[in-house]
DNA sequence: CCACAGACTGGAAGCGCTTCCAGTTCGCCG
DNA sequence: CGGCGAACTGGAAGCGCTTCCAGTCTGTGG
């Protein structure tokens, strides 16, 4: 049955030869396309187990024009952003959904120069079928790159400046919105804002619906306190709020990272949480859980968005023109507000 | 100077023939290889720069057999297992490495068997130039595959049985001993382990280091209390610990996530920790330093471990022969013993 | 002034697969 | 039993690049 290959890596011509047909009969077999008799085609799957013959991906791939990979960019001018858990959940979501279309996953991490020319390099000369683009700054040079691309390019999470043609992204405005009408609705009136990095289009959006929702409610929206989504940048920026706003009762972090570090800047000061200050974060995390006290926040789908992240791409791949996707988040009340 | 590219996508004979050479010194020139004028060689550049070519990664990789990426395939048979910000730290290790090789990254979560099926192929079919395999169960399939590759393959973390050629690893025993040492410097007398899954090399590894302690300080080592590296299995062991062991003074936990989850399960008891029971972790991920108590736990240099993996790949890649590496580990000591 | 290393050059043969297309074979109806 | 499509087949032409090798050109020492 199983014997051993003659040559180290059989070709699709000695299947062919095995099987006693053409090459080309022995391709079309194996990509279970029309036109081959039934009989052939079995005698080609007889041969490939016998010769234990794989195709070649890379031959196939000049020959389709169709590398068979999809890249995942993450941008980001610090190697470490990618250790927030975030990415990792967007991972496994994209991969399924790729591994459905039989795509395999390149991931860049394009934090180096050298890394960036590396994702033009890829982007240009058709390194792979499709890419995803995600944590993008301001004037990010990827977003010119990518029009330049040669392959489509799905945003996750729009740019900063004009929305791209195809992209998906997570309702960031509704969700601070929401955050902060329940701060409100608990009675806060004095609440506060740790914003992620403005120069990031989901820092910006989130800072929105917190103040839309202030002004809504006839509150007065605090400046927006800086921070980078760390949680040491979370903690420094609740010193720092501590420090103006001395008698404020309610922050909304953008994410949770940062309301973790909120939190334990408050429980240093002595407030207690949260009767003397609630506090809200963003994204759900494995880490908001475990919080203590666990830290109310604004879920968001991270796996779906990776998965429709994927599936857009895969569609575009195949020639389609899907529309862009916004997602829902949903507030997850635990005990921090 | 930016002139417009006349064709979608300029290949080399174009350029060629703009640089006026043929198209082997055009190539050669690309790649800077010997016997090109350096007059030529500037033709060429120009003749690049002014087409805008950039040369088809596939067809390279074809004439050059070698596909200029990496795989990494993350086994596991959960995809949540890639939540474990562990491997993030890796992957920007490895990352790091492999763009000093200028090698492209592919990750493979091979959870599903239709994930197994697409690294088998991966790896027979030379889809990649070669391939880090972390997170092998028990007689995991993985591991003869590993064998028929057609690539060089490194192992991330030894599998259960004979080690392999080529691995990193990081001292698993020699952590778990100074663990335990260390509680037991504390007056620690009965001290109990929650083991991390036995049908991985780590899981038991540590449990060998734990045991070896204890007998050498002419203690009584606890059997294995099994969990499965996640916080919830952490907390479930250590309840299952406390009633069959009520009087324990002292835990050790195969990582940081079980042994926040003791703590959460000690603190829901109403035992003080360090004062009642001590507790150790490991890996030294984010999660311990934000624990309450801070976790003393064993610190292992894991974005170390992803770029020597990615290191030892490209020695083989290049034809050298590295010898295995096992990473050094360090307790930090913090509150909670 | 000639012969001869040695540096360069470019034609041509692949790398392994897909796919067009012209040609062949077969089944079936009249 | 002849003829006509439909179904099938395989030769051949790529996909875009590298690289071997035979041939050309230069400069130099004798």
């Amino acid at each position: 049955m199983a014997v051993d290959a003659p040559h180290p890596q059989p070709k699709l011509d000695e299947v062919a030869k095995l099987a006693g047909v053409s090459r080309s009969v022995a391709s079309r077999a194996l990509n279970n396309a029309p036109h081959v008799s039934r009989a052939k085609r079995e005698a080609v799957a007889r041969a490939v187990r016998q010769l234990g013959y794989v195709p070649n991906p890379t031959a196939r791939a000049l020959a389709t024009r169709h590398t068979g990979a999809a890249a995942l960019v993450v941008a980001g001018e610090d190697p470490s952003i990618f250790a927030d858990p975030f990415f990792a959940q967007v991972i496994v979501g994209a991969s399924a959904a790729l591994e459905e279309a039989d795509l395999h996953l390149m991931l860049c991490l394009a934090a180096s120069d050298r890394g960036r020319k590396r994702v033009e390099r890829l982007l240009r000369a058709k390194g792979a079928d499709g890419a995803m683009l995600m944590a993008l700054r301001e004037d990010d040079p990827l977003v010119p790159m990518a029009e330049r691309a040669k392959m489509p390019v799905v945003f996750g999470g729009r740019p900063v400046g004009p929305a791209p043609r195809w992209y998906v992204d997570v309702d960031n405005v509704g969700g601070a919105r929401e955050a902060t009408e329940y701060l409100v609705s608990r009675g806060r009136t004095r609440v506060a804002m740790i914003c992620g990095r403005l120069d990031t289009e989901a820092g910006r959006a989130r800072y929105r619906g917190y103040r839309d929702a202030m002004l809504a409610a006839g509150l007065d929206p605090f400046p927006p306190q800086e921070g980078d989504f760390t949680e040491s940048s979370g903690a420094a920026a609740m010193a720092a709020l501590l420090t103006e706003h001395p008698d404020l009762d309610g922050v909304f972090a953008a994410n949770d990272n940062m309301g973790v570090g909120a939190l334990r800047t408050l429980r240093e000061a002595g407030r207690r949480v949260p009767d003397d200050v609630s506090v809200v974060g963003f994204d759900d995390l494995a880490v908001a859980e475990l919080a203590d006290p666990p830290l109310t926040t604004v879920h968001q789908p991270i796996n779906a968005f990776g998965r429709e992240m994927a599936r857009m791409l895969v569609a575009l791949v195949n020639g389609q023109d899907p529309t862009p996707l916004i997602l829902p988040t949903r507030l997850v009340t635990r005990s921090s507000a």
